[in-house]
DNA sequence: CTGAAAGCGCTAACAA
DNA sequence: TTGTTAGCGCTTTCAG
């Protein structure tokens, strides 16, 4: 039974380094450095090398590599939610940023909840991830990711931060986006026919806390509505407010999926946009421009977040430099559409 | 310069295994058994092993388990774009499936290139995830890619199939559907009154050729464009059948991007749906619903799809039994919105 | 039930 | 420039 048997059925050993080294009439060393060309190599043996591993398709084996390297050319992210299209958004243009820098990004959704969250933060750190972007669940109760993710490994907080953690944040300026909003509806709207109403995210979040903060700061008498960042959410927010008997006014809301649940549920109920109702966003993810009528809404800088969190990685991965902790808020831009007045024709 | 000097400045080497044996007052191979409950340990060297982690902070590398072990509790999926709301759905649908299990499900999204697929198929055998799902780019040249995992590791295609490779295949009768849109046409439209114009993918993924020869084989005489699956193809159609002298019509495209792009055209260029002209999608993507107008489309059994894979993928990984090639086309479902006639008043 | 020891595949010191 | 060797952190025989 202890015979020297290779093929036959089962699972078969795969190529290694020292198989190709074998085959090639070099060592495994060699090798090494002719695939990483970390180190020069005559260029008789590269040949000989490049050779071997096509004929022997030998590929190599990143889980050895990262054991050795301590690290693992990933950067993983981590967001509550596959589901929520403003999350896919950033990673989108997350992975347009780094897919060319040979580090790869990869994608951890979550369902919403902080354990799920730990979970995946421990998993990245566990794998010897070079970075971790972080989307939080929650403003407070993600301390215990944020701060183990700080602890032990290049961190970055995105859209969403818990403060006070030492952890790097790059989010976009979400008072200034609401301040812009504020101006918009005083400048467009006749707020004694249209009252306005303000329909966010609880401030569980920071983005959450932010918005609502901002926009009441120059609006502080407005009626507000808290719930969740979803389309539901801005489905069931204006259903209360139709019963109870608006049927006028200017829903702002903290997000662009409230804002296209909430002008479904208007139209839903025969009532229009903006006519009856105007209707502003925020974030502005792709679609917005895409419903009928387009959203106003806020746009964040998707490319100078992605490249500003791609930067900051890099100088942090640099030994050379020791970056202070980096807070970051872009300014976001104001893109009106036809969900409330002042539109082009 | 050789003091043991431990912690001051610099790179601090993360608590192993063998520290916590130390501290515990165990070997090794005592804690790896307490950690991973393979075998049985004695309650009260379980206890201090337990101490002893929470005491030190320690958690398991998975990387060096995963170089012994041979496999990482990753399932890799693959998808050709992290924009696409479709595939942001399905990996929604098969984190959600994969959760509970253990495995956890991490997401590569590549930017529609064959050279990129290839990398994130190459990089996750690498890593040596459990299995594979991927969502070919390409019905043809996706081939390299699709055998080089079919080889390396467990894998799924899902959506969109490289057919003849041996490799299982997941996803939605696409001719059957195409079908259910032919009847709903034909019942409800005066497609002498508003013609029928195909607007889909081009035929060079699995989906887009079978959405359109399904469609056609009912409707043979339709004139189609294609594009790729994108709101902008969308737009752009549409463009050009109004630049044509198109003002009523029956649009029957070959994704609910599409159809989105294409509703936002027509209502931009000042006409309506369904008034003028009727559209309908095709995967059934949240957002389809809560445009406006609501979308006739097609849906996909996304949970059924998520957990036929699950169980694909469990079963392929139980050395118990060798499943043959499993090709399975989930029937999908008609779903009547707003921008066809016949849905509910 | 527990410990000692080997080794997964790779790269970085060190020697030549 | 190349080879030899050690060891990254873990699990799993194999002994006891």
């Amino acid at each position: 039974m202890n015979t020297k048997q290779t093929g036959g059925s089962g699972a078969h050993r795969s190529i290694t380094m020292a198989d190709v080294a074998r085959h090639a009439g070099v060592s495994p060393a060699t090798v090494s450095r002719a695939l990483s060309g970390n180190r020069p190599v005559a260029s008789e043996l590269l040949e000989r090398v490049q050779a071997s591993v096509d004929e022997l398709g030998y590929s190599v084996n990143l889980v050895g590599r990262a054991l050795r390297k301590q690290r693992s050319s990933i950067v993983g992210m981590v967001v509550p939610d596959f589901g929520n299209p403003f999350f896919s958004t950033l990673a989108h243009h997350l992975s347009r940023t780094f897919g060319p820098s040979g580090t790869e990004l990869l994608l951890f959704g979550g369902d919403g909840s902080l354990e799920t969250e730990l979970r995946g933060v421990r998993s990245f750190i566990g794998r010897q991830v070079d970075a971790l972007v972080l989307v939080p669940v929650h403003e407070v109760e993600s301390a215990a990711a944020v701060s183990l993710a700080t602890r032990s490994v290049v961190t970055v907080q995105l859209d969403r931060q818990v403060p006070d953690l030492g952890a790097h944040f790059i989010g976009c300026d979400n008072r200034e986006g609401m301040r812009l909003v504020a101006d918009h509806v005083r400048e467009q709207v006749d707020v004694a026919d249209q009252p306005v109403v303000f329909v966010g995210g609880e401030p569980t979040s920071s983005s959450g806390h932010e918005r609502l903060d901002g926009f009441l700061e120059h609006f502080p008498e407005v009626p507000h509505h808290l719930g969740d960042f979803s389309t539901s959410w801005g489905q069931e927010a204006v259903g209360r407010l139709l019963a109870a008997g608006m049927r006028r006014g200017t829903i702002v809301t903290g997000a662009d999926v409230i804002a296209i649940g909430a002008v479904s549920a208007i139209q839903a109920a025969g009532h229009s946009v903006p006519g009856d109702f105007r209707v502003t966003g925020f974030d502005g993810i792709d679609i917005s421009a895409l419903v009928h009528p387009s959203l106003t809404t806020v746009r964040q800088p998707f490319e100078a977040m992605a490249s500003a969190i791609h930067r900051l990685v890099e100088a942090e991965l640099d030994p050379g430099d020791e970056p202070a902790v980096t807070i970051t808020q872009h300014p976001p831009e104001l893109v009106v559409g036809r969900s409330s007045p002042g539109g082009a024709a």
